[in-house]
DNA sequence: TTTT
DNA sequence: TTTT
């Protein structure tokens, strides 16, 4: 078992890099504010890694941007790898499911609304392309 | 929103320090196994870390050993500190909830059931001692 | 472990009831509207009952309304009761916190956007509040 | 966005029926307790339906009888349907996955441990058989 | 490296 | 640095 839901903001712009058998992979963080004290003070924020893959990642190149909120469905994927003859590890969300909470195409402006005629409750999901 | 719900065995004993307030902090990682793909091959596992705070912290020094399966409900906290000059970030789980899956006290086997005379659904929690 | 996340749309207005111990208790249920399928197909909704208590059932109340869309984490609480002396099963996610996506005071219209001064981000709860 | 993860001990053994186009169904319900008070006080037990379709039902039928642990990975799904004259609503939660915590095939006694020559990590889940 |  |  291994589920995680968030809802926040893109920090920057997706990068989306492809795979040599032209698997799309789209990478972002999101920001989710904490939960403020009982008097009310900022908590800050936390700011995990998210990647997508398949479709759902052209999805987000091209209807995410910096900013945008985000609900992520998914799981935790740790790895490592070298740099500078150190090892690195890693901890990211793999998003199975992202959900755009607004829209608008990166073109836009970031307002709200189903701009560029996406029904509201559309999903960057496409079965087929999920590698896993 | 951020919520993250983890299934998984101890990968070594938890280690616990405290706050000059006196509060446990329980670190210590669990490996999930990946689903194994539809041919039945292994995909390996995740290893993400874990902290535990206040009573709950204490109950998994005094509960838990490498090895021992636990189900966590928590939340993801990104992080950064310096080393070397060089800023590493860092992102864990913090368990608002640890449940004990496998029981028996530290100074018994790991073998499963109600050891120690803790009563199966026991969870690792005293609220009062949550500081968030 | 019983864990359930949600967002969706209300169906209605919340109704409010007290408790003799003046205990503020809200009910609603959300339309979540399901993945489409692969061709795209609409594929219905799901409509959870949702209960809320305390002071984040009060500021329920106060700014939500038939429509707007709510995140929600929260655990199924399954109950009965006898009507017309037939006993009657329920199952409710009772939310421990309620996230509101959209804004607004209940005298305004619907949009999106920070009226009523309510700072985005701003979280229906009250921990002091919760009954459990 | 709707995610439900539960752990809990089969209230019975599972229900099986097959579809006309041969797809099985199981149904079931677990007990969940809830968190005892802060003075230890027993708050009693959620018992949601669960559903489970294909192989991971057939999975179900095999594996789990009345007492077994699991833990679900799914979704709320709710619908109705007429009963004596009168609609009936119904609140259940469709596994995506479904978790062996405890093993052995139902002919056996109900012990923990690799009966059966299953090893442990096996999941109930053939995708090519998810109806959704 | 952080979002409104 | 990885668990059964």
């Amino acid at each position: 078992m291994n589920s995680v839901v968030l809802i926040g903001r893109l920090t920057r712009d997706p990068e989306v890099r492809y795979t040599e058998s032209q698997l799309a992979v789209a990478r972002f963080s999101i920001a989710i504010n904490r939960v403020p004290g009982r008097d009310g003070q900022d908590r800050g924020a936390d700011f995990p890694n998210i990647v997508v893959f398949g479709k759902q990642a052209e999805n987000c190149e091209r209807f995410l941007t910096k900013g945008r909120q985000v609900a992520i469905q998914g799981h935790i994927q740790t790895g490592s790898y070298e740099k500078d003859g150190r090892k690195v590890y890693t901890t990211d969300v793999v998003a199975d499911r992202v959900e755009f909470l607004e829209w608008g195409d990166r073109s836009q402006s970031s307002s709200q609304g189903s701009s560029a005629g996406i029904p509201e409750g559309f999903q960057a999901i496409d079965d087929d392309d999920i590698p896993f």
